[in-house]
DNA sequence: ACCTGAACACCGTTCAAGT
DNA sequence: ACCTGAACACCGTTCAAGT
């Protein structure tokens, strides 16, 4: 038995191909890459990722709980934000993992588990998002399409990614709107 | 010769091949249907297919275009509505295709000539909104990002399919925001 | 012009076998 | 416990050959 034998190498190889797999998947796609290649870039044989994950759907929901703890650590690490520029920045943050945003509505329709993933995502999303529409005094009788609204709209500026400018002017409009419902009469 | 022989067999089959094709894509999504499927479904061999179709995804297309046709003709022969009232009828009547819309999605990372079919349905699409929100008031200088929101809030009402009563909410919803905007102090 | 069987280069996954 | 080569049942697409 060698005297180096570390207790984590099992874990080790799991991260790797996580880590080979969340580069691939991000650049290009699910769909577009194979376990094959995974496979190569993390150093073992295709089969052997079989040992750690039940399939391809599963070391994708590996990958999207890194991705998605990382963002959550940093999130919590940033003082609160008004809400417009709070909003920029999940988009621009979600803007960078763009491909994993596709390849999670392209997987949803046809997994399972991508699916529940997915509608823990959305759940978690509109709470965070009620909870500063409330704050900001939105009327909570009012409050549930205005956040549906939201989480569709910021969906659909990463599904669709117009430019910088036009960003700001929707994310701006939508503010706006939910500002008007809270009657709000600020500074202006 | 036989003296039976249509001009049109051509045509015929290759309408075949699209009907097939149009029922499993709707009922199974894009990657869920084999060409092998549709050929048998349609009577001939798989590579057959490939006489009529350059490709997978250019049968899709042939199967937007016709899916698109008939609810344009639908659509013009109905009266004009007040816009919530026909946005709904638009989810409504897209819900029924849900999984082409879904397909259409996933497809569009991967190919060149879905992408430009969806960009274009897009274009259309906020052209059409754009010319009801204008015609209701709301003023040219934001009528951009109104637009988009709108688009944005129909895509998601279809790829997250709340029922019937959320669905109003949200348009209700955001109709209501587009006539804040243009002034409008109607009935009530 | 229209259609086919056979093959090609893949794919995710399974399995029996090795250490 | 961890890893592999080989195989399985697919996939979209191509090609040479038939009518």
């Amino acid at each position: 038995m060698p005297r180096n034998r570390r207790p984590r190498d099992s874990d080790e190889k799991r991260g790797e191909i996580v880590t080979a797999a969340r580069a691939l998947f991000a650049a290009r796609g699910y769909e577009a890459v194979s376990m094959q290649r995974i496979a190569a870039d993390s150093g073992v044989a295709a089969n052997t990722i079989y040992w750690y994950f039940p399939g391809k759907d599963d070391l994708f929901i590996a990958v999207l709980d890194q991705v998605l703890a990382e963002a959550s650590t940093r999130a919590l690490s940033e003082g609160q934000k008004p809400l417009a520029d709070q909003l920029l920045d999940i988009v621009s943050e979600l803007d960078q993992v763009n491909r994993l945003v596709a390849s999670v509505h392209a997987r949803v329709a046809y997994s399972d588990r991508v699916r529940e993933w997915h509608d823990g995502f959305h759940a978690g999303s509109e709470a965070l998002l009620r909870a500063r529409l409330a704050e900001l005094g939105v009327p909570e009788e009012r409050l549930d399409p205005v956040v549906r609204i939201g989480v569709f709209t910021i969906e659909g500026l990463l599904t669709h990614t117009p430019d910088a400018e036009q960003r700001r002017g929707v994310v701006a409009a939508y503010v706006q709107s939910a500002e008007s419902l809270a009657g709000v009469r600020r500074s202006s």
